[in-house]
DNA sequence: TATTTTTTGTGTAAACTTGACACTATGGGT
DNA sequence: ACCCATAGTGTCAAGTTTACACAAAAAATA
């Protein structure tokens, strides 16, 4: 609201219309093939034991963003996550058992350090092709979720948090390739990502992928904001 | 919330964490010359007198879509009018009354058909450039507005909600560049437009503003639909 | 120590897309 | 008949994207 306008009667505000706000995450990782979202086992009823995205409401003191990396911080053990808001969803029954409006965040974690006791909340990473059907309107969520990091991946350089720090061109590729489900040529890519100049080259290479060892590549924060004006563009 | 944990106490869903949730609208229009929104005089406190956008609150049976629809329809007499949701803003002191969270969407219209009148609300239709500063955190909803516009303007064929049904190719262009705030090449503007081969050339043409004519166009939606897997892509 | 194996790393040419650019056509008003 | 304002039209250069193939490295094995 806050329009005022003679339908609004006053500034009572309507308490009668206060609703539960809920806060869902798709969290996203990646683990050098497949790109995938961490769900948990729901504890309690309604449809508990099914698959559902980690989520909880809304508290009276925080913002959406504050209580998304509340619920992060709570399934992950990580702070200082790469977040950003998807979109708010407010189907009248979708909670069956009380009216629950759910604003959707998704968020990009890098697999290897989310050290989380999975077993503390049944929790699972799942392919994003291979999830199973999650409660209420989850799947929606994460159609839209995913549409999202497909058009910010393409326009922004996130895709370095879905990574460990240092990492090959082969793992971006591979990244950009399960980001988009497409396959890209290496020669291309490659060409792409060094005419953006937001890496650094590492001395180190990775040993473990093959006999001759491929460079490590670190995303470069100064480097990255410097072309930030020059804006980045990838599209494959 | 909806994914349980043990954090989630149980199904009382904590009644005591509710919030009111607002749907604002940020109403674009279009003159021909400039990009407008539409804004009202706010009637009641706080900041009565103060220019904000149009808005309500959910109603308990209603979706955020209904809300947005209601909203606009009683501003504007119109239905039927292209809506997008946009973001939800929940800085817990953006309401100074209370805590209220509320999400905004945008709405194109045909800034012709809009018959309201105006005087019922104080509202007033302003250049997105001109327009005064408005309550609340309302400046910053009209700013992301303005980027959803025109990242789905580029990529969906979504301006001619903004134009009377027939139109010329100087029309939409002025359009285009007031969503963009550029100007493109008369010739390349046609070229482009022509070959996403979404539009109907009429043999009518309109003569008010030369004295050569020029014809009108008619967005045709079933050869859009067909175009629509070839994919629209509209940069300038 | 030569050979095999696997993955890395590198350049060019054709096709396509974008962007710059200027003149003629039209028709009502004078 | 002429004037004038706006409509309408095509080409070429530059830049971008895509397709494509082979040599280098180094560890493992024979």
């Amino acid at each position: 609201m806050e329009s005022g306008n003679e339908h609004a009667t006053t500034y009572q505000y309507h308490a009668e219309d206060k609703v539960l706000l809920a806060v869902d995450c798709i969290i996203f990782g990646f683990d050098q093939e497949d790109l995938k979202i961490l769900l948990i086992k729901r504890g309690f009823e309604p449809e508990k034991g099914k698959w559902s995205l980690v989520g909880g409401f809304l508290k009276k003191e925080e913002t959406l963003e504050d209580a998304a990396t509340r619920i992060l911080k709570s399934y992950t053990g990580l702070d200082d996550i790469y977040m950003e808001q998807v979109d708010t969803f407010s189907e009248v029954n979708r909670d069956p058992v009380e009216r629950t409006v759910s604003t959707a965040y998704y968020a990009l974690i890098n697999i290897k350090e989310h050290s989380i006791s999975n077993k503390q909340f049944s929790a699972n990473w799942f392919s994003v092709s291979k999830a199973p059907h999650l409660i209420f309107d989850h799947d929606k969520m994460v159609q839209h979720a995913l549409r999202r990091l497909r058009n910010r991946a393409a326009t922004e350089p996130i895709g370095f948090d879905l990574l460990p720090e240092k990492f090959t061109m082969r793992q971006l590729q591979k990244l950009y390739e399960a980001i988009w489900d497409t396959q890209f040529d290496k020669r291309n890519f490659i060409n792409k990502i060094h005419a953006m100049n937001i890496l650094d080259k590492l001395a180190e290479k990775d040993m473990t992928t093959s006999r001759k060892g491929s460079f490590l590549y670190k995303f470069d924060a100064e480097k990255s904001k410097a072309q930030n004006d020059k804006s980045f563009d990838f599209k494959g």
